[in-house]
RNA sequence: UCCGAAGUAGCUCAGUCGGUUAGAGCGGGUGGCUGUUAACCACUAGGUCGUAGGUUCGAAUCCUACCUUCGGAGCCA
């Protein structure tokens, strides 16, 4: 297989090799015409781009009966010949075969799990070790790596170093949600202390730990040091959560940046997501059109007035009182003080603001502890990025960088000060003002491809009972 | 976890006031036709109707439990 470099379909339907050159390529079949002049038109797809490329096989090929048309959806071939211009309609350009190699056959044509032909998704993520081979998922896969790789050149363009946050950590500290245990205690029999409560002291890690909830307390320590960070890593959940927007793991991605307020963290989220999506319309226009026309026909009309829309910013006292004036009817109030349901959120920038717009200053009840306490001491810096069409995509804040307000707050709700010695150290040496957001991976893949459900996003989605691949 | 809906051929589905041999399209096989485009035409194979009980002369259809999936809610990213 080293003899000769094989093309990758993309670059010949880009046009990158000239007509005439002799080529090779190497994928997978995903359909076959017979035409009784005693040829065959092949579909051969690698996964390089949305389209497959035509193959018009003869009967001159030395096995065209006893092979070339027997193949089937999912056969793996290599190519070689000629790459000319067609000679039917619907593409410009055609491999003309000196050979056609099999190289792995489909045992079971009938029993093949992936036909050419629309699968529901509930099936598709039954066969999730073949999905990838469906326009879908390839689309997914494609758009998934082109905002991950956008994200580390937009942070490394800027100067940010990416942190490799802990997985495991001893602590609960961040108090988002249950934890997955990380043990190898006995968990039939484990020890016991004299009180009979099991004996963590005798575990792996001497006391209990866990799969971590969010990289952003351990990031932070970073951020005072080297100025501008940013976690993108795993992240794990044990809530028993069964909706189509939560996994039990999924990635997430959070920036911190020091010497810095809630407004500065406002504008990287704006630039953020103009970079990331903008550069996915330029890169990805072949996936972004088979999700426009296929998935949400209003895909591409939103994601550009995203990239050229300003943000707008809009305290949440202002959005309760906007709420309170509407007309419309929801189906929960919205009393100053509580947390905006997703129906106020989807209210405020579809129709409000009509775009994107960043919702600052929450009362302090219902945000975490880390975030700076406003004057009046009613509220904090935290901010939401909402968008059309999902409401929430971004969650932040600027941080408590004063020791006594962050120790009175973490007293105030009710948690021990003691795990947190090391994150109130931060305040003790050297504190600055700083501030971060959170941003969902696959959520953010939702909403650049508009699939509903976010187990179709990520590989292999791990959710309650779901862990099968 | 709570509320609602659904499980029938390899896939997508139809079929329920309970009633002979459970149907279609796609996919597979065979043949025909065509520089074809998820081609088209003909023939053909293929189903313990989610699982376990129950009601009945008779259950895909009615009842109960369980399993699984989907949608919504809560939690949140």
């Amino acid at each position: 297989m080293r003899e000769m470099r094989a093309n990758k379909i993309s670059e010949l339907l880009e046009g990158k090799v000239p007509v005439g050159e002799a080529i090779r390529v190497q994928g997978w079949v995903r359909t076959r015409r017979d035409s009784k002049a005693g040829i065959s038109f092949i579909q051969v797809h690698d996964g390089s781009c949305f389209a497959p490329i035509q193959v018009v096989a003869s009967e001159s090929l030395a096995n065209y009966e006893s092979e070339l048309k027997r193949l089937t959806t999912g056969c793996a071939v290599i190519v070689e010949g000629t790459l000319i211009v067609s000679a039917g309609q619907g593409q410009s350009i055609e491999i003309e075969p000196t050979s056609v190699e099999v190289v792995g056959w489909v045992n079971d044509p009938e029993t093949y799990p992936m036909q050419p032909k629309r699968h529901s998704m509930e099936y598709l993520r039954e066969v999730a070790h073949l999905r990838p081979r469906t326009n879908l998922i390839g689309a997914v896969t494609r758009v998934r790596n082109s905002l991950a790789q956008a994200i580390h050149r937009f942070f490394h363009e800027r100067g940010f170093f990416w942190i490799h946050t802990p997985i495991i950590t001893a602590s609960d500290c961040e108090g988002a949600g249950d934890m997955f245990r990380v043990s190898t205690l006995d968990m039939v029999n484990p020890p016991r202390t004299e009180a009979g409560d099991v004996d963590f002291n005798q575990d792996f890690f001497g006391k209990e730990s866990h799969l971590t909830v969010s990289g952003q307390l351990n990031v932070e320590t970073y951020c005072m040091a080297m100025s501008q960070v940013y976690t993108f890593g795993p992240t794990f959940r044990a809530e028993n959560s069964n909706t189509r927007r939560h996994l039990a793991e999924f990635w997430m991605v959070e920036p911190e940046i020091a010497f810095a307020d809630l407004l500065d963290d406002v504008a990287l989220a704006e630039d953020f997501l103009k970079s990331i999506y903008s550069n996915l319309l330029n890169e990805r226009a072949d996936d972004m059109e088979f999700f426009n026309q296929h998935i949400d026909k209003g895909l591409l009309a939103r994601l550009e007035k995203l990239v050229t829309a300003k943000f707008e910013v809009m305290t949440y006292t202002e959005a309760i009182e906007r709420l309170s004036k509407t007309k419309k009817k929801f189906e929960f109030p919205a009393p100053w003080g509580a947390d905006l349901q997703s129906e106020h959120e989807r209210y405020l920038t579809e129709e409000v603001v009509q775009g994107p717009v960043a919702v600052t200053h929450y009362p302090k009840d219902i945000k975490a502890f880390y975030m700076r306490l406003d004057e009046g001491g009613k509220t904090v810096s935290a901010m939401d990025v909402l968008v059309p069409g999902i409401g929430e995509i971004i969650g932040g804040s600027q941080r408590e960088e004063r020791l006594d307000v962050l120790d009175a707050r973490i007293v105030e709700m009710g948690l021990d000060p003691a795990p947190y010695w090391w994150y109130r150290d931060l305040r003790r040496y050297g504190s600055v003002p700083h501030a971060g957001f959170g941003l969902g991976f696959e959520r953010a893949v939702m909403y650049a491809t508009g699939v509903d459900n976010i187990r179709e996003v990520i590989p292999f989605p791990r959710a309650p009972r779901q862990v099968g691949f």
